[in-house]
DNA sequence: CGCACCCCCTGCCGGC
DNA sequence: TGCCGGCAGGGGGTGC
């Protein structure tokens, strides 16, 4: 589910009652996720201080006081939900965290492809792996051509890589695609130099409206107080085989490439 | 090294 | 109406 959008209007959701407050206890309901859940995860995590919430790629961090960062990656169907909600969103709870001015913030995972890890000092820190944030200095229209220019891999698999770029995902390589007018097959080596300066400029445009938006709601991302996103309304042509494209009138074209659909409009976006 | 393919898991939707 | 196949925002492993 969740791609940087979502995962930010999750983080935004989450700092008002989170940040700043004592974690009371953690309670592992069932620790088959992706990665087992560590068995001493409730005990290393008791009474400690959330001093900070943020993100990193798809990645939530809670920083804690002290040493060491809560990560969390909520996979295809992780959701981190407020204990108020009604009670049919939490029907795949895998933990929960009681925190100390009475929240409670429960994880619920229908696939468990999500995991949650505890990680000091940035040994074995999975963030080391990732590439430039979408929305930092870094990711500009030369870091982009230094990493990707020589590759023969598509450019939607190029910036789906989490170790180039760390955020985007399947709908949002779509739309940046699109926003760039680029084709998403070709190769990273047929870009040129006006090419990578429009996807640059795209990815930074389109992740911001999404997270303006909430992030989207295909059919169940919620933040964690509930909200749906509303992204998904604008989406230009995820989802859209069939569809006329809103800028030009052409059939939207969907197809599969590595076992993952992508969606373009054949007249803007030629090869 | 790149890349095609398969896996993990549950839910949902469309077609028959 | 019910069953079945295909597909879904994620990542990772294998074998060529």
């Amino acid at each position: 589910m969740p791609e940087l959008p979502e995962v930010e209007s999750i983080l935004r959701s989450l700092v008002p009652r989170a940040e700043g407050q004592k974690i009371r206890d953690v309670q592992v309901m069932r620790s088959d996720l992706r990665y087992p859940i560590a068995e001493d995860l409730p005990q290393r995590l008791a009474g400690r201080r959330i001093e900070r919430l943020t993100r990193r790629g798809k990645y939530l961090v809670f920083v804690l006081e002290g040493k060491g960062s809560l990560l969390v990656h909520l996979g295809m169907s992780g959701r981190l939900l407020w204990q108020d909600l009604a009670p049919r969103y939490f029907q795949h709870v895998a933990w929960r965290m009681a925190l100390a001015n009475g929240e409670n913030l429960a994880y619920a995972d229908a696939r468990r492809f999500g995991f949650v890890r505890l990680v000091i000092q940035g040994e074995q820190d999975p963030l080391l792996a990732l590439g430039a944030e979408p929305l930092g200095r870094q990711l500009n229209q030369s870091y982009l051509a230094t990493k990707m220019a020589q590759s023969q891999r598509s450019i939607k698999e190029l910036i789906m890589d989490q170790s180039l770029v760390a955020g985007i995902g399947n709908i949002y390589a779509n739309e940046i695609l699109f926003c760039a007018a680029i084709h998403p097959l070709r190769p990273g080596s047929s870009l040129i130099a006006k090419d990578w300066s429009r996807l640059a400029r795209c990815i930074k445009k389109v992740l911001k409206e999404a997270i303006r938006f909430q992030g989207s709601s295909i059919s169940d991302f919620l933040d964690s107080r509930g909200k749906m996103g509303r992204f998904q309304k604008r989406f230009a042509v995820y989802t859209r085989a069939g569809k006329y494209c809103r800028y030009c009138g052409s059939v939207i074209i969907g197809d599969r490439h590595h076992n993952r659909s992508y969606y373009y409009c054949p007249q803007c976006q030629v090869w």
